[in-house]
This record gives structure tokens, sequence and C-alpha cells, in this order.
DNA sequence: TTTGTTTAGTTAGCCTATCTAAGTTATAGT
DNA sequence: ACTATAACTTAGATAGGCTAACTAAACAAA
């Protein structure tokens, strides 16, 4: 039994390992680091709160302050108000926060295309019938 | 074409985001950090020397230093000098790091198999198929 | 042998990224 | 009005990464 669960967590664990060190290849040599680049990246559609953003990149709220002070510090957002409730601060992209995040991008979507093409078709099909499969890993809790 | 490596490299690219945060998960409320397990790990076949494992997990020498004195300090592992080399750090499991290295693997074996199970059969075997595919696209470089 | 270079490891100092605890201000509920 | 809750920030800690610079040992060569 090839995909027994327990086996195939172990052969994970391994994967999981070496895709942090891909990970870190990914974001070096880049002015914005992953992090930074996931959150200009839900800023995308439009303004933000703090606690909104602090959920979805699963850290908690100071955190998410720090990451946001860097990035204004930097120029690539701005804290808003709320009209509606004093309390919310909001975080929005400022166009050179538009700039880093397609530059960004663009740099890691180039790096990994380029892994994938020194793949086979063959292979490039594994991982694409996986990918939703990793999602659901992912979500699933 | 389902397996355009640009396409692909966009998707692979979502799915790392949400595997760091599957991994922040598995990580929390160990013990032991995931660097650090896979240090552990690194020792069990006997002692090894710094830069080797520096090389091995793809830090720098300094940052090898400071995880080995974490992990003296946590008792888990041991300091020692090569005998052709005075110059040679040696670094093994005690019985502690031992027992650290198992617990830690059980625990993420646990959690990741967990989620597996809750998987189709055929999903498995996607994901079986691709962690080779993986393991390629961290190596290759 | 003395001198110079390379190698192994550490120290110092900086940065990011995370946490908890505690503080501030605003909203909401009674 | 009082109290509780919620949003965010500040303060202080720790892990994890880096470069630069240091010490000590090994090697190489004159």
């Amino acid at each position: 039994m090839r995909s027994d669960p327990r086996e195939l967590a172990e052969g994970f664990s391994l994967v999981l390992r070496d895709l942090v060190l891909l990970l870190r290849q990914v974001t070096a040599e880049q002015p914005v680091s992953a992090q930074q680049l996931g959150i200009l990246g839900s800023l995308e559609a439009g303004p933000r709160r703090v606690t909104e953003l602090a959920r979805e990149h699963g850290v908690r709220a100071p955190t998410m302050t720090a990451h946001v002070s860097r990035l204004e510090e930097a120029e690539a957002v701005s804290r808003g108000v709320d009209t509606d409730d004093a309390r919310v601060v909001t975080v929005g992209l400022t166009s050179r926060g538009r700039d880093l995040l397609a530059a960004g991008r663009a740099a890691r979507t180039a790096f990994l295309a380029e892994r994938l093409e020194a793949l086979g078709e063959s292979e490039r099909a594994a991982l694409a019938a996986a990918l939703p499969v990793l999602s659901r890993i992912c979500a699933g809790g």
C-alpha cells in the first residue's frame, strides 16, 4: 500500500523540510520578504483592517502591527481610519507597494517556473494533480 | 495546457504559502522546533561536525553554532572534539536528545497522518506521486 | 623554520518574525 | 453611567537568519 497515511506522512514530512529550504532560496536576494509579499497580496483588492490581516496570515495582532509598521516605513502601505469605527486601522497599498508586489511576484514566479521547466511533462502533471490535494491538507483542521 | 510551467508556478506559489502556515501548526505546542528537530535527526546516525550540519541544513556556520548552543543548553546534544583535527567540534545526541527526537517525530507524523486520513484514497495517491517531484524541484538548482 | 593562507568554529551586532502581557482608546451592553 | 469587550499598539522576550571580524589550528611553501 503506497498511500498508507502514516507512511505517506513521513515522506511528506521530509519534503516539507526541503520546501522550507526552497522557500528561503526563493526569498533570498529579494527586497520584500515572503511574509511582506503575502500581506501586500492581501491588500491588492482594497484596504483591510489589521485584525483581518492577522487572522488571514495566522499571526497575532502585535505581529501584524509590526509588519504593517515596517511596510509603512518602506512606504509600501499606508494606514488609514475607518469612518464607522474609530478603533479600526485600515491598511492600504501605496503605488510603491503595488510595484513591490508586482516585482516580488514576478521574481518568485520566475524562480519557480525555471525549476518547473526542468521537469518532464508527466512530472508537471503529477504536481498539478497534487496542488489541490495540498490545499486541502493545509485547509483541513 | 494544464501543466504550463508559468501557470503551474503561480498555483504552486500559493500552495507554498499555505504550507508555511501548516508547518507553523505542526510545530506549535511542541517543545522542539522544526529546525531543531531536523538537526537532531541529522545526528541520529552518529556525531557530526558543525560545518557539515550547516551545509546540510542550508544555513551559515554562525547560525548552526547558535542552534547547537541552544540544543546544548537544552541538554539535547553535547559538543565534543575530533582527535584528528583540533579545530573541529563534533556534535552528538544525548539520551535526552534521542527522546526529544522520537517524541517530536511522533507528534509531527501523527499530525500529518491525521490530515492525510481525511483525504480520499485517490488524493493520497496523487500526493504520493507528487512527493518525488517536489523533491526534485527542491534539489534542482 | 618561519611565514602566509586556508579552514573550523565562535563572537558580536543587526534584522525579521514570532509570541505574551499589558496599556489605550473606542464601542457596546446593561 | 458602568462595565465589559474589541481593536490596536507598546514593551520585552525568543528563535532564526545574516555578515564581518576574530581565534586557533592545519597546511603549504620558501
